[in-house]
RNA sequence: GGUCCGGUAGCUCAGGGGAUAGAGCAACAGCCUUCUAAGCUGUGGGUCAUUGGUUCGAUUCCAAUCCGGAUCACCA
């Protein structure tokens, strides 16, 4: 309807005026509550050309899409605005249409979008970053097959390299070789306790090697276990057996540990990557990018590209020793995935502090002329602080994603309990509930806002069940279940002819605007959107509820209207919190 | 220092050229013998960081300044 009203408004405004706008020209809001209308159509750009006053060109603008737009039940005209109002057919053939079965399967785009998001290192285990990170790439994911889109998940393991070295080191030196199971904890923690253990002990070693004289520099470079762990990583390159059986256990236990959060937060994957089995890929692209004189040799070995041209800097692509750095295994990754999937776009979901990066490899390989290269999209995301700055895991500020879900879970229990909502549950339905309030609570507290932005997370405080909430939107579904229950399921899609009430009205608009929330929240990558859209939609409706009753109302044909409204709400809801990754109970 | 991102109510966040700037939390006042009160209705709370500009109109766009953050490795 909006876009009818842009482009109508355009056909006449020129034929009228003599001007020449597009639909794009044309601003279509809805109408704000406190005028009577729909949507409103602002004509202030117009009153220059027209030389007419705003009334004048509203009234006609006003009359003539009357003529042409038969959903149009009447106008108005307030200062530069032009409010519409549409008639009741217009609302009960959307109620029908909606709730028909395939009204929200959007058409195909034809495209295939692989996302990657989780990207965790195999030295600790998962924290609140890695939460911020996969509920986005999880949703965004989600949000794109909903409008059309085929989408490729992928993760990316952080497998390799110095830091999973430490925790070997640590796990060789301080351990009894405990195993997850011999300690009952998960894999992924006791590696991460082990890189902790790491750089106590450093620690250690650098402040008694100071006491004897040494500047902490050299201190730092003579320290035995930044020695030894150097060794480590070169015999992990060169192959060494036990260490690489170490590796693969190690890693074993923390892939394990994962896996069980994973499914904890409910996200999947269509395939893991491995920097391990990529990282020496990136060298033939270094080395084809030498022959296309893309990238150069300095003096030193050293392969570099230019980047100054563009406004970044040279960057170096190959050490002098011919290992590769950070950008050379992303650049192996890429070209593989691409080889494993050919997708049409490839987003990135990843921290803002690696804008950067991100730059640097999308210019490098559209400098090599790669395919892929212009799909290449980093969603960057902000991070995720706490009142007092960024979590750091050295001062154990970081809150652990294991933890804080089992807290969530704790808290839904307890709140839950409290309301003595589940005093007919059974044990088994009444532990579902808890888990879904508690990741719902989570997730929609995430997701709620815009990824862009740094968010501040205070662990002093719980987050909150009432009001701008996953639960509020949980028990808003609830209820409407409820009261489908009440009415025995009982009510047709057949014709309504119901003059909507204010309440009703207000519904009505915000399912309808479902649909294009799912197409902006594609478009600009952003969960958040659907997230508030879809308070809204609970809000409209425990507006609704609370004015009207639904089984009780004043006639059958009204009944029915309101609860295949009431369907739908519930519908749309349910629908549109799956692709935040969150369930809504039947009963709660 | 260069580049990028942000600054909106006490707090957490929406709005990103259009009408009197919105939610939630917190505070206060009402509403359960009627479909679930994790709800609904209302009240108070704002120099949209500052200063200039662009125009019919700026919280929104541009510039400068201030404040916060990120980044600018042969770390990942």
């Amino acid at each position: 309807m909006e876009k009818l009203l842009r482009e109508k408004t355009a056909h006449i405004v020129n034929n009228l005026y003599g001007i020449n706008f597009s639909d794009l020209d044309i601003t279509v809001n809805q109408t704000s509550k406190e005028f009577v209308g729909d949507f409103t159509v602002v004509i202030f750009p117009f009153v220059k050309i027209a030389r007419k006053k705003p009334e004048e060109i509203g009234k006609e603008i006003g009359d003539a899409l009357q003529k042409e737009i038969p959903e149009i039940d009447s106008y108005n005209v307030v200062k530069g605005f032009v409010n519409f109002k549409l008639k009741n057919e217009f609302w009960n053939n959307f109620l029908l249409n909606a709730s028909s079965e395939n009204y929200f399967s959007l058409p195909s785009t034809h495209k295939k979008i692989m996302v990657e998001y989780a990207g965790p290192n195999t030295n600790k285990p998962l924290h609140l970053g890695h939460i911020r990170n996969i509920f986005i790439g999880y949703s965004v994911s989600e949000i794109l097959k909903a409008a059309g889109n085929e989408v490729v998940k992928v993760n990316i393991y952080n497998d390799r390299g110095i830091h999973i070295c430490k925790s070997m080191l640590a796990y060789e030196k301080y351990s009894n070789n405990e195993t997850p199971k011999s300690k009952g904890i998960k894999g992924d923690h006791l590696v991460g306790d082990f890189y902790v253990k790491f750089d106590q002990e450093l620690k250690i070693q650098i402040a008694g090697l100071m006491l004897k004289g040494m500047s902490e520099e050299e201190a730092k470079k003579n320290a035995p276990l930044n020695i030894e762990v150097k060794e480590m990583l070169l015999k992990w390159e060169a192959g060494d057996a036990e260490v690489r059986a170490r590796w693969e256990m190690m890693n074993g236990w923390v892939y394990e540990g994962f896996e069980e959060t994973y499914q904890l937060i409910g996200c999947d994957f269509n395939k893991h990557y491995k920097e391990s089995d990529t990282y020496l890929l990136g060298k033939n692209i270094v080395e084809e990018g030498l022959s296309k004189n893309v990238f150069y040799k300095r003096p030193d070995g050293a392969v570099c590209v230019d980047l100054t041209s563009d406004g970044l800097d040279e960057k170096v692509l190959m050490r002098s020793d011919g290992t590769s750095v950070y950008i050379t295994q992303d650049l192996g990754t890429a070209d593989l995935r691409y080889q494993d999937f050919e997708p049409d776009q490839m987003i990135y979901t990843v921290a803002n502090e690696q804008d950067y990066h991100f730059k640097v490899l999308k210019l490098v390989t559209q400098k090599l002329g790669k395919k892929y290269a212009d799909g290449i999209n980093h969603l960057s995301y902000g991070m995720v602080d706490l009142p007092t700055g960024r979590m750091k895991s050295r001062e154990g500020t970081v809150v652990d994603a294991d933890d804080l879900i089992e807290e969530m879970i704790r808290t839904a229990k307890e709140q839950t309990l409290a309301l003595g909502k589940t005093e007919n549950f059974s044990e088994a339905e009444a532990e579902k509930l808890y888990y879904e309030l508690g990741m719902g609570a989570l997730k929609f507290f995430i997701l709620k806002v815009d990824p862009r932005k740094r968010m501040i997370f205070n662990p002093e405080e719980s987050i909150d069940f009432h009001g701008f909430t996953g639960p509020f939107i949980q028990y808003t579904y609830a209820r409407i279940q409820s009261v489908k229950r009440k009415a025995g399921n009982n009510f047709k899609s057949s014709t309504p002819v119901v003059k909507a009430n204010d309440s009703e009205l207000q519904l009505l608009m915000q399912l309808y605007l479902y649909t294009n929330t799912i197409k902006e929240a594609a478009m600009n990558l952003d969960p958040a959107l659907l997230a508030n859209h879809i308070y809204f939609i609970a809000k409209s409706f425990n507006s609704f509820y609370a004015e009207n009753s639904i089984t009780q109302a004043e006639t059958e044909e009204l009944k029915n209207f309101r609860l295949l409204l009431s369907d739908l709400t519930g519908s749309v809801i349910k629908r549109g919190m799956k692709l935040l990754g969150i369930e809504v109970p039947e009963r709660m």
